[in-house]
DNA sequence: AAGCAAAGCAACCGCCGAAGT
DNA sequence: GACTTCGGCGGTTGCTTTGCT
């Protein structure tokens, strides 16, 4: 059913930031009558305003137990463990949050949380390592650089840095690729195989604690010290058969360059 | 100093479910 | 039961600020 927009019948109610004159106008009808119908409030509050906007305003601004500023390290974990778990449930993780609003959580997310995992190489969906292939050309590029150096000058102390890197990164592709052969052994271009299983997607009852909890809790760790599994792509990157098509690109331009196999060899 | 790109954030939009009629 | 109203939520947009060249 839905409905119609807020505010559809006035064209002439005011959009866009709010002044500190609306703001005070707004916090104080609330002080002293309370919201009451959002709906009649901004008329009631003299605002030009519809009653959505003066809601949101209160609800993410002028609400005055709102906690304002930074995020602290604790918050932050707090969110990610969260959001493994429930996924982008803004307010539902708001309510864990006293003082944070579901938008500034949201917020907070998306310009901070979602850059990092990504960067850590977790899918900031899954909770789980990142196996798409942009996440696995940064490797290769690694590898590249690390192949690179070896064969200018093998002695130097700058390269074996890079020929660590390589090993790690090496170690983590090889891994992925042999579970994306095992999980779709029958047709190795079949995704079907991956299993996805999203925050959405798991059963929470009160009391039980999902196993995956505490993912996050020590992902960061994890990540350094010890190989990921495998877990399929994100939505947002999904790009199905495509990934292994590239895989096949890049080893058969390989095997053009070189004549012995440099990632044949890896795989075999 | 100017121009541009990226990041940060407030606010809007449209949908959903609950409650009321 | 059908319909309407309302509050709430998540996704998205677009303006402002910051950082870089």
């Amino acid at each position: 059913m839905g409905r119609s927009p807020c505010c559809a019948d006035d064209a002439n109610v005011k959009k866009g930031p709010w002044t500190p004159d609306e703001d005070q106008r707004l916090v104080d009808y609330i002080n002293t009558t309370g919201h009451g119908s959002w709906r009649s409030l901004p008329k009631q509050a003299g605002l030009n305003r519809c009653g959505k906007s003066c809601r949101l305003r209160w609800t993410n601004y002028l609400r005055p137990d709102i906690k304002r500023g930074k995020f602290s390290e604790e918050e932050e974990k707090l969110i990610i463990n969260l959001h493994s778990i429930l996924g982008n449930k803004w307010s539902r993780i708001a309510a864990h949050l006293p003082g944070r609003t579901h938008n500034e959580i949201k917020n907070f997310w998306n310009t901070h949380v979602r850059r990092k995992l990504l960067n850590l190489g977790i899918d900031p969906y899954t909770h789980k390592p990142r196996t798409d292939l942009d996440h696995l050309l940064n490797i290769t590029q690694l590898l590249c650089v690390a192949q690179l150096g070896n064969l200018t000058n093998p002695l130097d102390t700058v390269f074996k840095l890079h020929a660590d890197a390589a090993q790690l990164a090496e170690a983590q592709l090889l891994q992925n690729l042999m579970q994306i052969m095992n999980t779709s052994q029958r047709n190795p271009y079949q995704l079907e195989g991956l299993v996805e299983q999203t925050p959405q997607n798991i059963p929470i009852h009160a009391g039980a604690v999902p196993q995956n909890q505490q993912i996050l809790s020590n992902s960061f760790e994890q990540n350094e010290n010890q190989l990921p599994g495998l877990v399929s792509i994100s939505p947002e990157t999904a790009q199905d058969s495509s990934t292994y098509e590239a895989w096949e690109k890049l080893l058969m331009e390989d095997e053009a360059d070189g004549g012995a196999s440099y990632w044949k060899e890896i795989l075999e």
